[in-house]
RNA sequence: GCCCAGGUAGUCUAGCGGUAAGGCGACGGUCUCGAAAACCGUUUCUUCUUUGGGAGAGCGCAGGUUCAAAUCCUGCCCUGGGCGCCA
């Protein structure tokens, strides 16, 4: 959430950040024509209450010294009913000026290019260069399946399109890289834990889920959601609540359920995009002066992994058409995927500034008073792509796949997946 | 799911119809060569402002009763304890 005094002061401000998100402006008009009704009512009514409590403590003194207190009870009675109409325009008001609080997305920082659609987004950096093959190389879902590690039937059986089983060395490797994931990003510095999935309304707003992305979301029967990503019950647990020592670095691994809700059609075959799947993530709490620099060291801690397991990547700038709605900034982390000739989305890096921390009211102490943290976060990684990379890119002409040396240990030394690895 | 006991500012606690009290912590000030102690002040949100400050809200959340609600009533949420059920 923005702040309310920057839209007051400075619509133009938030007019810009829409356009540059190919966004309309009409909102701001009608938030500011709501904000100027609520501080007129809001001024009313606080001078009516302010009467209320004079006549009130003069009631007071007047019981006490056992006087009439008749005539000031009848006039407090029309002042009440005054109030009472003027609060609930200032409810009213206010729940409005909320309601499109909520929606409208954070400013892109200065560093954010501006750009149309995903095709501006520049590229910051390249890293390791795609393997020549001297065979053709077969897409995950072949190999998995010809492996007997991927069970894409019997997940739509149990479940529906979108989900899969894995099986043998293909569970293992999904575990694994969970393991050596999580193991990386302790090393680095953050402290990992493990959260709840099923998440309340609350906090599905305090990172910016809801309410403008709802169809997105699965919904329990019982008012839960289940997480999209670990960001939102991370995130969550310094809601409300100062942080005494910043900066909080954390990693959590977790399922991610996601209904991609208008995606149909895009990537229906194999694991890329999934309904649910898992993901290691990095969440920072930091000093709004350092959030920056520590977009740079989170995105090195998130490629990282990527450089260990010696899988080609680029890393690239999402400009304003391509951002999220709450980040200020993001870099994209994209592996390279040889059987599409591509570079595909594999971790997303992002600085919320201190948008997640005023819709959470996340706070630290300073002199001065109270002030909002900023907010990061970005997969370290996505385990399933991480799978979807090491397939295709480890695949031999056999149809076996070579296990990433770092892997081994978490492998119980194994080199390679067979067939008849299969038990 | 049922029966108790609770939820008060950053934290701990008092108040149980009449301006939310006190301890601790943090920050600022006085004192000091410096520090500690002591003493004084501040501590959340909103709004107005002539920048000094003024006003309003805020006692788990949402309603209600009342001139007036932390306090009384209704519903809900959460925590602790007991009972039941249960992997």
């Amino acid at each position: 959430m923005l702040d309310l005094k920057l839209v007051r002061n400075s619509p133009d401000v938030v007019r810009h950040a829409l356009i540059n998100r190919n966004m309309s402006t009409e909102l701001i008009d009608s938030l500011l024509e709501y904000d100027k009704a609520w501080r007129e009512y809001l001024a009313e009514g606080d001078e009516l209450k302010h009467k209320r409590n004079v006549v009130t403590r003069e009631i007071a003194k007047l019981k006490k010294e056992n006087k009439d207190t008749l005539s000031k009870i009848e006039e407090m009675q029309g002042i009440n009913s005054r109030i009472k109409e003027i609060d609930d325009l200032i409810r009213d008001y206010k729940s409005k000026i909320h309601e499109i609080m909520l929606r409208i997305p954070n400013i892109p920082s200065s560093t954010t290019p501006i750009g149309k659609d995903e095709n501006d987004n520049p590229v910051v950096r390249v890293v390791g260069e795609p393997r020549k093959f001297t065979f053709t190389p077969q897409p995950h879902w072949d190999i998995g399946e010809a492996l007997d590690i991927l069970d894409f039937e019997k997940g739509a059986k149990i479940a529906g399109q979108g989900f899969t089983v894995y099986k043998g060395m293909g569970a293992k490797l999904e575990r694994a890289l969970v393991n050596f994931m999580l193991d990386v990003h302790s090393r680095q510095g953050y402290l990992e834990v493990f959260p709840p999935v099923l998440i309340n309304e609350k906090a599905m707003t305090g990172t910016g889920q809801l309410p403008k992305f709802k169809e997105d979301m699965y919904l329990c029967t019982d008012g839960y959601y289940l997480a999209p990503t670990a960001e939102v019950p991370v995130t969550n647990l310094y809601m409300d609540e100062y942080i005494e020592k910043l900066p909080v670095f954390l990693t959590a691994y977790t399922a991610c359920f996601r209904r991609e809700a208008g995606k149909h059609g895009q990537d229906t075959r194999g694991i890329i995009r999934q309904h649910q799947f898992n993901k290691v993530e990095l969440v920072k709490f930091v000093k709004p002066e350092t959030s920056y620099e520590e977009l740079e060291k989170l995105t090195l801690d998130a490629e990282e992994i990527l450089k260990l397991l010696n899988l080609p990547y680029r890393v690239v700038n999402l400009c304003t058409g391509d951002l999220g709605f709450s980040a200020a900034k993001t870099y994209d982390i994209e592996v390279w995927v040889p059987t599409q000739e591509k570079y595909r989305e594999i971790s997303s890096c992002s600085n919320f500034e201190n948008f997640q921390a005023r819709r959470a009211n996340i706070r630290f102490r300073t002199p001065e008073g109270p002030q909002f943290v900023h907010t990061l976060n970005g997969s370290g990684l996505a385990v399933g792509r991480t799978v979807v990379a090491i397939l295709e890119n480890y695949q031999r002409e056999d149809g076996s796949v070579e296990i990433p040396e770092v892997l081994r240990p978490y492998l119980g030394g194994e080199k390679e997946i067979r067939k008849e690895d299969l038990t």
